[in-house]
DNA sequence: CCGTACATGACACTGAGTGTCAATCGCGGC
DNA sequence: GCCGCGATTGACACTCAGTGTCATGTACGG
């Protein structure tokens, strides 16, 4: 049983959980990067990881789950940072600023391994269905997030609109970002990407 | 090499292939309003239109493909539409003069069917995920028509915003449309969908 | 009337995802 | 130290989506 660092306030379960998670994460990039996504089975992931077939479902609800779930923690993680905004902020700069601060964070230690995740996903169709479903998802959380910051019911139209060109414009920083090899930094790369996105419907 | 030798240029096989597809096509928004989408085999679907399975999966590449399939007709109306605009109209109202288009010419007279998909569509989660998906690849097909009447070599990131920002419109609109019964007329709530989309990030 | 496409059905197979059950392991109480 | 409780796991069986293959039937052109 190999162990990594002990942080405090973990069960022993929660850490070993954790564990397998990540081992059967890295087994999957692994199996990825050699066979394709299509022709590796979930059996070879799961015996790559060292468990069963059955344990693996219950770590990740899906084969796709394996990739995608680092990109869903991200929205998460956008959800909350949306709400944490003052309120004196515009929606359209708070989920922006949020993007930003996300990206800020994950995106300077983790650089080799969400380049290949990033990559992998935009270029493998079933993950990139898969994220475009999460994408979809999670424009409603954050429209929902942005109204709550205003001490609305529910989100307007316009709320809508505006989660949905953050993340498209989130979705297009991630991919130049990727395409450059994580090289350049991901917060100016956030704020040109965000600029354009403004002028979506610029005459 | 049977050509277009036939009366209405169609011929016999076209049209009764065509039968077949409409046929399976209502039997599965018959079943589908009784048992669930979940809870319907596509055995069932088959035996519905009395077919066998086999032949369900020549006429649709997957279960979701009965549903979907109309609204990616739709899709590919969009990028035709598009590309027909006048070069000289700017990008943000030639996806908005092409989606009014395609939605005055098709949801006049195929009301009742059209709000019935629509509903399935968005209230089921796996068929919102791959509309998701549809619309993730539309928008790049979108971003590429509207480059190619730009004389571009491939669509810029601002393009690409473009192209999404107003599938986002468009998809709002059906939504709100859909919600409605269909009585309103979806060219005047595109308008204002496409108007409220246009400040999704003004402050 | 014949040969050729094409559509269909029957069958078999892979692989994703789920339910169930028994064995095991960590952990706290006694 | 022992025991029992809850959570994790592996093994097994099952459903169902989707695909490849082949043999039969049928409309069409010559």
């Amino acid at each position: 049983m190999r162990r990594r660092t002990e942080p405090q306030g973990l069960t022993l379960a929660e850490r070993k959980r954790q564990l397998v998670r990540d081992e059967l994460g890295d087994a999957a990039l692994r199996l990825l990067a050699v066979r394709g996504f299509e022709e590796t089975t979930v059996d070879q992931l799961a015996a790559a990881a060292g468990v069963s077939r059955r344990t693996f479902f219950r770590y990740f609800a899906s084969k796709e789950d394996v990739v995608i779930s680092f990109l869903s923690l991200l929205g998460d993680e956008i959800v909350a940072e949306v709400e944490a905004r003052p309120a004196a902020e515009p929606p359209a700069v708070a989920i922006r600023e949020a993007v930003k601060a996300v990206a800020a964070e994950h995106f300077v230690d983790n650089r080799e391994k969400a380049v290949a995740l990033i990559r992998h996903t935009l270029e493998i169709p079933a993950l990139r269905a898969r994220f475009a479903e999460r994408q979809d998802l999670l424009r409603d959380d954050v429209a929902e997030a942005l109204a709550r910051r205003l001490d609305l019911p529910g989100p307007t139209p316009r709320l809508q609109f505006t989660a949905g060109l953050g993340l498209l414009a989130f979705a297009g920083a991630l991919k130049h970002w990727a395409e450059g090899g994580g090289l350049e930094n991901p917060v100016l790369i956030l704020d040109a990407s965000f600029d354009e996105a403004g002028k979506a419907f610029v005459l």
